[in-house]
DNA sequence: TTGTACGCGTTATCAC
DNA sequence: GTGATAACGCGTACAA
């Protein structure tokens, strides 16, 4: 461990320079054949490895790229199997870069204090993937002046970024289309996220264009807001049961408020789908699980890191190429709460 | 993008000395309050971040440990929702390093060539912590010899390096005794893996330890060898449902065998757990969902992700402290097949 | 408290 | 095909 060798070392050993050393570890194709071989053995005998920081100050390329996601806190022990979107989004971003020669070099950013972390790993990539919600906008900006940045599922970027996201336009709009088409229901309204939330409203666009290419009455808005989460969708809910006006299928902007609404009819004695049907939108990991199992619409995080990561090696190639989006396009999962039968989860064979 | 500043910028742009600069870059409480302050401000001015290449080759510290595991080839596309234990060694490992400032940089490491992606990383990094079945043991032992080590869930390692790893015999026992004590049980046998697999054989020590706990007959030797597949585990079942002798409980060596085996009772229409309990081992995700839900062992992934870095860091800074070896404890998981009460699917609220 | 000057180990630019 | 040498950008003894 002490006094790791030097490509002085080497050269030295093998009587040959340091740039003869140089160019045989980075060309296959470098030099004859005989001093090629001398170079390579004396490097092994010697346990010689050129050093990486070296290298990198001199080639002005560290050979890594970098993934910065938000921390989502202390892992909740009982949900610590829970298959974490951001996990898919890693091994994506670690496959593409990995063939590419890059190494991966990754970071959970707290809500605070994740800056400095920040900086300090954009100092050591060649180019950085950044996942929404990870850092503020100010300093997203301020890293992306000093190294090649590729946002990933940010909301719409005004900035001169590369961008990859998910198609949630289409997304809500294949949902919505199959349970006009495959199921026919007539009354079907949806519900939406926070006010505001770019997300919420492209997936409402996509729940109207279905309506429309059916020849539905297309609505105006959501027929509630739950605020994505389980609380607000069991609160709208509630309020749709008061109002006794229950539609025959809703359409929810995520997973989250689709399963609030679960339990409020399933205390209400309303079946789903018998009465009411259901669909979310994520897939997150209970969804399986509730019951009736709900339909909704995955988004492909494994796919997601692998775009975002070929986008950025692009980007390096040629920093002055112009900027592109990428939108990925999701993946309908049908199960059982829009009132398909439902697929057994799969047991052996 | 093009001609990032550098130090030298920042101290002739405020009038100091580029020692001072690179002072207060690293000490928080270096200088009068004053330089302080106008250090820091041209550097954002300057929109300057340090090199980490330069930092790294001046200080000789990456600041980056590194993370090698194997790679288990395409992702299967039906499969790819399942929680791989190796996202959850990357996220115990990254909680430990962050919060140690360093960074982390993985690599999935394929069974061939991924050799050179291997010497790569070692050179980027201060410290490096490898997965079991990542990397040939020649290479281990090269790379060790350049860099600080820790192995995880690597074989008994015969080398001087430390190592992280669980405590199968622990884990074995604790479910035997459950069968014992919980359920009183009085014919318990244990199917083991590959012959060999030290895994296997530190699972069937604990088995006998419980045994001999009890006051029963220990074996000499597993009842069979299912190699830890689920083909293997219902081979072990079918041939013991043709000697007609069936225990009253099963210990399998792994989930893999269990859930083999269970295909066949229930083809034979045997009652699980009321004529015959069955038991695992790992965890598996598929566990909790076959019928009845398996009960096993789980494996502290992700501890494991996070004790191998705290060593890690340790043997940094100490690189002559002895030899370490960590055993990290298993949790039983209690569910329907060893003739418990089945705890359904945590469902909402 | 602050500055000078050298070294870190490699690659790149010229020459030969 | 090969070699000398100047960067690369920062940390840090040492000096002031």
């Amino acid at each position: 461990m002490a006094d790791r060798p030097t490509i002085y070392a080497v050269a030295a050993q093998c009587g040959v320079s340091t740039t003869t050393v140089s160019r045989v570890m980075q060309d296959e194709t470098f030099g004859s054949e005989r001093t090629r071989q001398r170079v390579l053995a004396t490097a092994l005998e010697l346990g010689w490895v050129p050093n990486g920081a070296a290298r990198g100050l001199a080639s002005r390329r560290a050979g890594i790229v970098g993934l910065l996601f938000p921390d989502l806190g202390e892992p909740d022990v009982g949900q610590e199997e829970s298959p974490l979107y951001v996990d898919q989004v890693i091994r994506g971003a670690e496959r593409i870069a990995t063939h590419a020669g890059q190494a991966v070099l990754i970071a959970a950013l707290k809500a605070s204090g994740g800056k400095s972390l920040a900086y300090s790993v954009a100092s050591k990539v060649d180019g950085l993937v950044i996942m929404s919600r990870s850092l503020a906008d100010k300093d997203v900006s301020a890293i992306a002046r000093t190294v090649p940045v590729v946002l990933l599922a940010h909301k719409p970027a005004r900035r001169s970024l590369d961008h990859v996201a998910v198609d949630n336009r289409t997304g809500a709009r294949d949902v919505t289309s199959h349970l006009l088409t495959a199921h026919g229901y007539e009354n079907i309204v949806f519900v939406g996220g926070p006010v505001g939330s770019p997300d919420s409203s492209e997936r409402f666009a996509g729940f109207c264009e279905a309506l429309a290419q059916a020849g539905r009455t297309v609505p105006a808005q959501p027929v509630a807001e739950g605020g994505f989460t389980e609380l607000g969708g069991r609160a709208v809910m509630e309020r749709l049961l008061a109002d006794g006006q229950l539609p025959r299928a809703i359409v929810f902007g995520n997973d989250e408020m689709a399963i609030g609404a679960l339990s409020s009819l399933k205390r209400a004695g309303i079946g789903v789908p018998d009465d009411i049907a259901i669909t979310g939108f994520d897939n997150i990991s209970v969804s399986r699980h509730v019951t009736p199992s709900l339909t909704t619409v995955r988004q492909p995080m494994r796919e997601l890191g692998e775009a975002a990561v070929e986008l950025l090696l692009a980007r390096i190639r040629q920093p002055d190429a112009t900027r592109k989006t990428l939108f990925l396009s999701t993946e309908l999962v049908v199960r059982g709460s829009c009132g398909c039968v439902e697929t057994p989860v799969s047991r052996f064979e």
